[in-house]
DNA sequence: ATATTATTTAAGCAAGTACTTAAATATACT
DNA sequence: AGTATATTTAAGTACTTGCTTAAATAATAT
């Protein structure tokens, strides 16, 4: 892959692409820290499970298997994602293990969360 | 999988399952639309471009390859991606294509271009 | 100790993703 | 028509994902 200057035409603005650049590099923390979230609630399994988790504040990982009739491997396997990620925390209750949102004020998740309950209405 | 209730501890609350899974079941359209644009956004690159799009208005796969300092025919993958998914149109202009985000009402991306600029300031 | 329940972990596999390189379109220029 | 540029499409491939089933931990109950 070459790194030079593919676009030959006279229109191209080197002063725009020399500014994206910039902006991009200057956000590129935040490019891999949202994108990371957003791959996580990317699937609709972990953003149903999210969800959930904003409105009901603690669930377990049967609980879940049973709310979304998926095995409860597979959804341990999705927790664990999202718990390695930061963005979910556990707390054990004799062999029970709750799991919960991390909350953070820089939530992405809000917003997401906002927009599932406000197309519900308007659809 | 059996779909039958895995959990058997007393404190589970059946109530609070059947509640969930209908809550689920309410918005079940919005999860596939809503998981899917999260999908696409949970990817470095296109994140990188939806953003870019937002805020130069048009763009096309060339500048962006520029910016991003990647191949052209990978850029146009990704954008096929977004394109298919309706969340970009082209507009053409000779040989060049331009593309731009197709606005919406239900905007869940706006949402994710602020946390990104805001993470920025806090960072 | 042994058995039961809740959960995680690991191995295996089918499907999906994201590049690469090469070839195909589409428009413009001469 | 013939060449150059912008872009897409296609084939190939390495990597990742998301499930399944079976086995391993962990806590509780008998």
């Amino acid at each position: 892959m070459s790194l030079e200057i593919t676009c030959t035409r006279n229109e191209a603005d080197k002063k725009q692409i020399s500014r994206c650049k910039e902006t991009i590099e200057n956000s590129s923390d935040s490019f891999k820290v949202i994108s990371k979230i957003l791959a996580l609630a990317g699937s609709e399994v972990r953003l149903k499970v999210l969800f959930l988790l904003n409105i009901e504040n603690e669930l377990c990982p049967c609980d879940i298997a049973d709310i979304l009739e998926m095995s409860v491997p597979a959804v341990s396997q999705h927790i664990r994602k999202m718990k390695d990620a930061g963005i979910i925390t556990s707390r054990r209750e004799g062999q029970t293990l709750y799991y919960s949102l991390v909350k953070s004020e820089d939530n992405v998740l809000n917003g997401i969360f906002n927009s599932i309950s406000t197309r519900k209405k308007t659809a």
